[in-house]
DNA sequence: CTGAAAGCGCTTACAG
DNA sequence: CTGAAAGCGCTTACAG
């Protein structure tokens, strides 16, 4: 099958190729009768603009890179929240009439040069790298780079990023309980400086609780990352404690879905004996039995926004982080309303 | 900041700039103490080959695109199992050192012209429409071109296919109930020509029934798609009926999560009164309780084999659709064995 | 093993 | 509104 050129496509139309550049890049220069016609005859022949040679000439690729962290060694599965956030940005640069390149990577790479200086990408958005410190230490070198990262919004800190207002979202949860009459609320999730992101949502709580007149009771926190096997695991260390609680409220969905078949092994019922409000709103938050209530991150919002911020970026224009407003969606694993 | 060009790594090394050119694509013409000088000094310099000169020159872009399908209109969700292909498709990809172009389509595009006349892609992965007879008789069209998609196999159709082994798959589900003693199992899922890959698992289901000396009864069969609410009406219907009986085969795993969610709202205990087998293996699988058995079909090997068929149809080799071989998960689902 | 040179298919200033 | 021409940064046949 030959390769149609925008040449063989100006000798039908009858005009130069400049004018056929011109016509099917929408230039106003061009007579739009002129322009329908050489249209036509593109779409006829199947003609494409060769985005390789128009990528060189015009020193543009249109394209951004997605960057899913991956684990180094592991084939765990992606947490489903950031499969969502990648939809959505996808779907947000298509009306953009930009393209996406997907890749895994993991921590060490030099994406700048791989992508960046390659000329494959003209921007690098980054799911899952919001936890490591070690990593936002790193960015700091990349201040002209076209960087933007799924992550903590923290006053100061080098980078660009777009993230759920996690504070809010923990006050949201932990009120939300306390209204139902809750006051012994426990804490799962990782609350070291390694996770700024749960930190976000821990001091959210306490903010809930001291607004209740409550104090955080450290007894009631108990470490867990983002998976099914933490969660479980931080409910079993709870339960040892022999500590008194009606509620759960946990950092992540997965550690809502490994704490609730926790308790439930351990002969009690959710919602019955004890509530659970998980975060993220993954697929299987709504699947599960009882139906998980938990703080939304509005990822269709957040994927308008990143692909939004980083076109500025692109553009040299001064951006600035935001913050995304989480909303709480009810369901059943604190009883009926 | 100023961009690195290969002329400016040819002064810098005192060579000439095709040498750089054959020294950072490892030819075996250039001294090997040339080559490493060479590659020391792009390293020192951030120098990346220029992606779209390459290209423009080469005639190849080294890029696949993969298109999923996505309900025109629609905001639902993909089925979480295509999730998984995306990302073993796009692990393999750049094994053989492939970008993956990441778009969502609807059916209507002429991906051809999109993606490969624009030289955006070399060939193309279809997700999420094996279903679509209306796209397969289309794709009859498309014989020239680098088309693969995940799907149904069946013998004698256009175009090029890899899919799961559905007759296979349905056939050790069943076993494995009627191994348990179950007589009555029920069949939830589409069986109609438009569905053709639940068309093979009902065939595997009839299959086993009939190894077992039994007959698959038309009142134990109801429709349903791939959707937990479709799953749920089927149970509902089932129920209605007032047919006896003891299992559940169903589809697919968001079919199993509906109906499981049904049998229960019906004070149905699962696996206590109902066994309930799903299809595909999607994370929710191991996160609900009961945890669902199901057959899992293996995403990583088949991402491995859909990138190894898609460049052999690139370059022009000769190539077969290919079945994937499911596997049978054992969980909570159907009672401890 | 190395270099000089052509050319991939566009976009875009320049001239009219 | 249109055309002739330069040139984006490479790869690769050709010559040595």
């Amino acid at each position: 099958m030959h390769k149609v050129t925008s040449l063989e496509i100006a000798e039908l139309a009858g005009v130069s190729q400049s004018t056929v550049s011109r016509a099917l890049r929408k230039s106003p220069l061009v007579n739009p009768e002129t322009r329908r016609r050489i249209q036509r005859i593109a779409r006829e022949h199947n003609y494409k603009v060769d985005r390789s040679a128009s990528n060189l000439r015009s020193q543009h690729s249109r394209t951004i890179a997605m960057l899913v962290h991956e684990e180094s060694g592991m084939d765990s599965d992606i947490n489903p929240f950031f499969v969502s956030m990648l939809a959505s940005i996808t779907r947000a640069a298509a009306a953009r009439n930009y393209d996406v390149l997907l890749s895994f990577q993991q921590l060490s790479k030099n994406w700048i040069a791989d992508y960046e200086n390659s000329n494959k990408a003209e921007g690098i958005v980054l799911l899952g790298y919001g936890g490591y410190t070690d990593y936002i230490r790193k960015i700091e070198l990349l201040d002209n780079a076209h960087v933007l990262t799924w992550g903590p919004v923290i006053d100061g800190q080098p980078g660009h990023f777009v993230g759920c207002d996690n504070r809010r979202g923990g006050y949201m949860a932990t009120r939300y309980l306390l209204k139902l009459g809750h006051t012994r609320i426990a804490f799962l999730g990782d609350i070291s400086d390694d996770c700024p992101e749960f930190q976000g949502r821990y001091s959210g709580y306490c903010n809930a609780l001291s607004r209740f007149g409550l104090r955080a009771d450290p007894a009631l926190q108990a470490s867990s990352h983002s998976s099914t096997h933490s969660g479980h695991l931080a409910v079993r260390e709870l339960l040892s404690r022999k500590e008194d609680f009606s509620a759960v409220f946990c950092s992540s969905d997965l550690t809502a879905l490994g704490a609730i078949h926790a308790l439930q092994e351990n002969g009690l019922k959710v919602p019955g004996d004890i509530s659970v409000v998980g975060f993220d709103d993954i697929p299987s938050a709504t699947h599960m039995s009882p139906a998980l209530t938990t703080v939304r991150q509005n990822t269709a919002k957040a994927g308008e926004v990143m692909v939004d911020i980083l076109l500025r970026l692109i553009r040299g224009e001064y951006v600035q982080s935001q913050l995304i407003e989480p909303e709480l969606l009810v369901r059943e694993s604190c009883g009926s309303d």
